[in-house]
DNA sequence: AATGAATGAGTATTCATTCAT
DNA sequence: CATGAATGAATACTCATTCAT
């Protein structure tokens, strides 16, 4: 009767259910929009509520995690050599899909600091692998336009159910290009 | 038992309340956001509970008297003989930037007839003034393009707070038209 | 805009309405229970919540209207020279599978003299038609054990629902008859 | 912003709060009635809304509770070789008549099969202990007709106040006995 | 006298957050 | 350090009752 009905691994288990914890975030989020409960993400993840709080003080910080694995792996295909800016753009885009919700949850938090950075690191990647002459943009074309066509792909896919939004983010590519590319 | 605190006005007081509750909505859902409660509504409305319920049965409703209204204002608009589509994407545009939250709410609930027929209403204003002289669209451009650029405007707005949406947007419009112009 | 919706028919709909009010209950109890909403019932009527009001200043009232319906049939009956002992208790139970909700919003008040007059009237009834001789009593049986029997198919048929009254007051009769009768 | 008012007695409360909800419920429903506020229910056991909600999702529920602490004395009582089927017929009354609300509840809400269940112990109970010897059942009183009896003294005991369902319940019993007797 | 909108107290229900074990 | 029950504030929603028209 004492004894806990799922038994406390121990201190190694924190890295296990941290990373538990995001994958659940990103399935519960996904399926159920920024409102879920906590609580759900906690059940999904086979953890505690107070493991997840432990982990994550608040939405907003998972949040963060979420933006972390996509920001590094972001800088993991920068990193191969062949990798276009075009790869990139594309992967970005791949990820908001997913990660529509985060998005909606960052924005309705007051403005964040470890926002920014996370603006920063991809303007870091863009800026290594830019290229004129690649499709994607034309030569007038700034850092700043690009960065700027990424958060309108990210705005489409917050406001579209996600069936839609491979479907939408497609258009707005093809629209954006017409003026990123002239 | 129930002694009313504040005088029963009576019916006439009816289509009052509600544009009064269409009022307060606008405000406290700017202010705080499509997850505001309810409640703050109607007490900013000056009315009670039921009337807010007996009004707008949801939330959703609220965001739909709200698109009326807006729409409305464009419909009148593009019925002055000297309105261009420029004025109309302009009206859109400032619409959009005070009520993105509304844009949230619709976009929380699942697709919904009603929200089509603005769409399709927004298409016949804009359908009726198409002019393929005026700056905003050139000579490729579908009217499809065009909707397309509204939603990304919308969405946009609805991921940054209210101080930044119109810097924001117009930045926006200046990377899209590049491409619609084109 | 200030003329009513429905045209205000004037006093002369007064005892009209009343019929309405107390066949809309009937029929909204029978279906929802005794929690049904009152503003159903005004409604079901085609009548304004204040004329219910004004009518049956609670849900009580209106079960009291209803019994006094039933009493009134009662009284018909028994006052037709050939109805039997056994065709009253038949009518009664009758009445009682499709009135169960009202017994219960009369079990749910306060004892009330207005009901126990009812019980007065019923036992009236019983008395002047009492006949040693018909099936449903036997020899040694009181009227207090006809209406204690009574009560008892009552309680049945308000702990069950509609479609099985009917079945559940046929078995429960064929246990008492055998006491009755014995 | 949540500062709780009262000391978290941590888990291990549980089962504690679980039994003050069930004792709790069977005050609040016996003075109250069937419609007594959950949130009555909560606070006179001295425990949180949540807690109420985590251990019975709904009114049902404690319903199913009350019934099962029921059934446990019922089944206790009949493992005691001594005791009679009149024994056991007198504790289910006794019961019913501190019960009725509960009753009520359950007859309120769809059927459910946890309630046959219920049912079926009981029949278990009296099929082990049947004895056509006992004063309570003659040599053709069947099963049936006693489990049919006993609903027709809830069904009593839902009807009438408090303080008049023993004697009620006395007088029914009296009754059914002449049948069942017979 | 009838109408039906307005009112707001009362309840159900959820969920972020804490904390005993 | 993990667990998950406990807490109660916050919110949604309903419906009895009133009352201007």
């Amino acid at each position: 009767m004492t004894e806990p009905l799922k038994a406390n691994r121990g201190p190694s288990a924190g890295p296990e259910n941290r990373a538990a914890l995001i994958a659940a975030a990103r399935a519960v989020f996904d399926e159920h929009g920024m409102d879920a409960p906590l609580s759900a993400v906690a059940r999904r993840a086979g953890v505690g509520q107070g493991s997840l709080y432990r982990h994550f003080p608040d939405r907003f910080s998972l949040a963060l995690a979420v933006f972390e694995e996509n920001m590094a792996e972001i800088e993991e295909m920068a990193a191969r050599p062949e990798s276009t800016l075009r790869d990139i753009a594309n992967l970005v885009t791949h990820q908001t899909e997913g990660t529509a919700s985060f998005i909606q949850v960052a924005a309705a938090n007051p403005p964040d600091g470890r926002v920014a950075e996370f603006e920063q690191r991809l303007r870091a990647v863009f800026e290594a692998k830019w290229d004129t002459s690649d499709e994607l943009v034309g030569g007038e074309t700034t850092l700043d336009d690009l960065m700027l066509a990424i958060a309108m792909i990210a705005g489409m896919a917050a406001q579209w159910p996600r069936d839609q939004r491979h479907a939408v983010a497609e258009a707005s590519w093809r629209l954006l290009l017409r003026g990123l590319a002239s």
